[in-house]
DNA sequence: TTGTGGCCAGACAGGTCGGTCTACTTTGCT
DNA sequence: AGCAAAGTAGACCGACCTGTCTGGCCACAA
């Protein structure tokens, strides 16, 4: 009876430090999908946080500024993309080469997911060019991992040049990512897993 | 397409006409040289007409806004791409895949010319992602052309699927652009030539 | 000489940007 | 209960944004 009529009871945090994050977490995802979407300079603080139902004076103690913000952005998904390619290559069965492939089976579920809307470390790294700039620290970071990955899946393949290998297959990744965006082919991943194979199958 | 202030009225004199190319081409390379290295929202007008030496109405007359100049741009350096790169195939020797693989030599001369900073035409889709920016429609059209190109060398080869070859070669290419870009790998269109010779051997 | 029209510099307009600050309310731990 | 940390709204800042407009300069034709 005396219920305000404000009172929505916001799920109380169970765990103490769950709490830290709760606007963090608000943060990083409404930035990561704006971020997506309109590009990393097209987007305004204001804009950001009116999204995300968040204080400025939040962003700015969380984070510092914004490209530290896109920075943690891209961080944070740099580690869920990994967790989550490794943990399908953990699965991948079929012959000898289909731990490489797999990537691409991945890749090709990625980009067809509907929030894909081109590789955000690709365009941190347009529109932050410069060396010093964090955000394309954080996408240099990230794509050299991608090629540490298959260089080492191409060794345990026992492959007589794993790291020239490891690049081309890198090239088609990459390659895979750009037009999957820019001409809306949802195919391309397909045709690059294709490739792959063929690139295997040679080596 | 070019300016031909002939026939249909008595407009500027010749002299008058030829100012306006010289100071509209100023604002075109000195536009393409700051967008490369530092992007397209990060770059002002009023820094670009001070590198230029151009007024601001000169740039209001000839372009209308700074979106239809970016897409003057694109157009411009998709014209120059196009003639030079098949200038370079009607020279192209070697093997019958020689034309092909002197697409990814072109390439590797692109990449590695201090003035690259990265596909303007990838930045350019990242930056104005909408289907209904003009700077993506050019875009998209001049990556469009890139396949066309790529798939008509295809067919002169008489190779069984030459579309779907194509779009391999394609996505070496663009993997090319990205990694010459993100990683400082100027061997990276090497790399792809190498990955492309692999796949027209299978073809 | 005088007139004309293209181009100039730069002031201006109206907004938005990233970022700071204050003063207040909620929240969670002890 | 009490307190410190975290979060809130929103005013405010100076810089910069794209785009418009004014007034004058200069080359050239009559």
């Amino acid at each position: 009876m005396s219920e305000r009529a404000t009172t929505t009871k916001p799920s109380p945090a169970r765990t103490s430090s769950a709490k830290v994050s709760a606007k963090r977490e608000a943060l990083l995802s409404t930035a990561e999908e704006l971020f997506a979407r309109q590009g990393y300079r097209a987007v305004g603080i204001d804009t950001l946080l009116a999204e995300a139902g968040v204080a400025k004076m939040t962003l700015y103690k969380q984070f510092g500024s914004k490209e530290e913000l896109i920075t943690a952005v891209l961080e944070r998904l740099a580690g869920e993309i990994t967790s989550s390619l490794t943990a399908r290559l953990a699965t991948a069965t079929g012959g000898s080469h289909g731990r490489i492939l797999a990537v691409f089976d991945w890749l090709a579920d990625w980009v067809r997911s509907p929030a894909f809307h081109g590789c955000l470390f690709i365009k941190a790294a347009s529109e932050y060019p410069e060396s010093g700039e964090r955000p394309r620290q954080a996408a240099e970071a990230f794509k050299a991992g991608c090629r540490e990955l298959l260089e080492e899946q191409c060794r345990e393949l026992g492959i007589a040049d794993p790291e020239r290998l490891a690049r081309q297959l890198h090239l088609l990744l990459e390659g895979a990512l750009v037009l999957s965006f820019l001409e809306r082919d949802p195919q391309a991943a397909t045709h690059a897993r294709d490739a792959a194979a063929v690139l295997l199958a040679a080596a």
